[in-house]
DNA sequence: CTGAAAGCGCTTACAG
DNA sequence: CTGAAAGCGCTTACAG
């Protein structure tokens, strides 16, 4: 390529780089038309090497096929590719060892960040640590020390959401959330609490359930819950996940959704437009924790190493709100 | 790390890559020792630049937050661990430019094969050509010479499902499947007309839709399908994402799912197994789909270059079958 | 069996 | 503004 521009490989680089010395402009066109007629594409190995940064992140997630994953991933990219940054795809299948390995295998390949969602609250971040790399957690804030953090307030998400239950006369709220060792899962259980508390309401204890963040688990747990002597009469779901499952547990025990139980849940993909009946999340703003996460990786000397992001009720049918006639859902016949 | 073992940069080479030349198990020793020691972890990068080989596969997916693309991609990230290799995760969000992109950045860094699912079936894989680097195309066959293919029947599938209603019993069965101008969605057209005919049957080419391949182009063709004078008494979709939209229309129109119209989509996720309606599917295996496609890839000289998969009918409520009861779902009380 | 050295294809001070 | 050269951290023939 150099030769073919008749000019010194440093020259191209300058060219190619716009910088870091100043290039001729006939120079410069001379190393584009050979760049345009050789179909010369710089080998990004070589230069990751040369430079030091390889521009490429790693992601490692619990579970890629969970909606709720893959939406965070659906923006993570698009983030990411905004900044010329492209990610390596991690699933852990929510397993540490797994997890572990995907992190010291990112490390080995040189990236320059890393995006996690831990599986639990056990997090090994020293592959990371000794390589200097920073470290944005998502969704799962944990108590890392120089490790970036992207979320959302869960305790008042849960609140907010147990709110609207109580705006719609429901007293007797039970409660579905994740396992007991996860620290979302146990703040969106303190929102509901909290909810409760302030409305001069004692949070029934024996309505709440722990279970796997997902749909099976959401089904186990609506199994059980709805299946107690006096039911609850709403249930707050801590994940969208978790509320199919318990959707599909109602219609199986006959338990009517919302009009016999109304039910609210927090995450907010797509799906939830879709489902019968439609859910009423507290939707996270996906778009905002990719920006604030890339952001985190990009100026890990920030002042703050944590951000908050906004959420919002969107309210269907499962809490009883009228199913939402969406002008873009609906023909304008 | 070659100093703090006392031997060259070579031979700790050749302990770590097991090769190309043999070490005396008592330097041998020595160099896993000071590896322990210094906790050393060869370069990503180097390695790849010295070897030529950068252990690393690309992705380019229409969407990682569709639920289908995210268990391919789930399936597809296991199957790759399994033999030291990495994805690169890219959304190309449906758009042939950004899927270009893709591409171009994938090859320049590198990778060692591209695994694909395009857009549409115009497909350029021009800058992987001339890099030499084996592609792989999933789910959507396209008739490029010399790539990979692997995928399902779409025609047999798409029979099996309809021929699955007609032994329910039901004889006017519409179909909505995708856009006219993706193979796949053509295929299982096909499939569809050639059921019926072999059960003496008109297609009613009235009672066919075409929309995008998710739910809300599920949503739309539902709408207009079940709105139609005469509605059919059955539909089959050809993808899950479609018939979750359908079952949503039908829910909005006071149609019953399967009472009024039975219904079988293609595809399989987790998903069919807790809506309501449960979905009927022919479902993909996605296992296979993935171990076949890293096998094109790790050996592009097979024999044959194309991998046709296998599918499953699972029977479940929306086609008119009992609900299963799901000996895993289904609580041994 | 092991070491010295070239080479992978770039980037980047250093001279000029 | 441009070229010659060192260097990024490995792998791999080539000698010995």
């Amino acid at each position: 390529m150099a030769r073919a521009a008749g000019v010194s490989t440093a020259v191209v680089s300058y060219v190619l780089n716009d910088g870091p010395r100043p290039v001729a402009a006939e120079t410069r066109r001379r190393v584009l038309d050979a760049v345009e007629a050789t179909g010369y594409r710089p080998d990004g190995i070589a230069r990751a090497l040369a430079s030091g940064a390889t521009h490429t992140l790693g992601l490692v997630l619990p579970d890629i096929a969970n909606p709720f994953f893959a939406a965070l991933a659906h923006a993570l990219e698009d983030e990411a590719s905004r900044h010329g940054l492209v990610f390596f795809l991690g699933d852990s299948a929510e397993q540490r060892a797994r997890q572990h390995e995907l992190i010291e295998s990112f490390v080995g390949r040189r990236v320059d960040g890393l995006v996690i969602v831990g599986v639990d609250e056990e997090l090994d971040l020293s592959p990371a640590r000794r390589a200097g790399l920073p470290v944005v957690v998502l969704d799962r804030i944990l108590g890392e020390p120089d490790v970036g953090a992207v979320g959302i307030d869960n305790r008042a998400a849960a609140a907010l959401a147990t709110e609207h239950l109580l705006h719609h006369g429901r007293r007797r709220i039970g409660l579905v959330t994740g396992p007991e060792d996860l620290p979302t899962a146990a703040a969106r259980a303190d929102g509901w609490r909290e909810a409760l508390t302030a409305a001069g309401l004692a949070p029934a204890e024996d309505l709440t359930r722990h279970s796997r963040f997902d749909r099976h688990g959401g089904y186990r747990a609506g199994r059980s819950l709805l299946g107690v002597k006096t039911p609850p009469d709403a249930v707050f779901v801590a994940s969208e996940q978790q509320a199919f499952g318990l959707l599909r547990a109602a219609h199986e025990a006959g338990v009517s959704i919302p009009d016999d139980v109304a039910v609210v849940a927090v995450d907010g993909t797509e799906a939830a437009e879709y489902s019968v009946p439609s859910l009423t999340t507290v939707t996270q703003r996906f778009d905002e924790l990719a920006a604030r996460a890339i952001e985190l990786i990009q100026h890990p000397a920030a002042e703050s190493r944590t951000a908050v992001c906004n959420f919002d009720l969107v309210p269907r049918r499962s809490c009883g709100c009228p199913e939402p006639r969406d002008p873009e859902r609906e023909p304008t016949s």
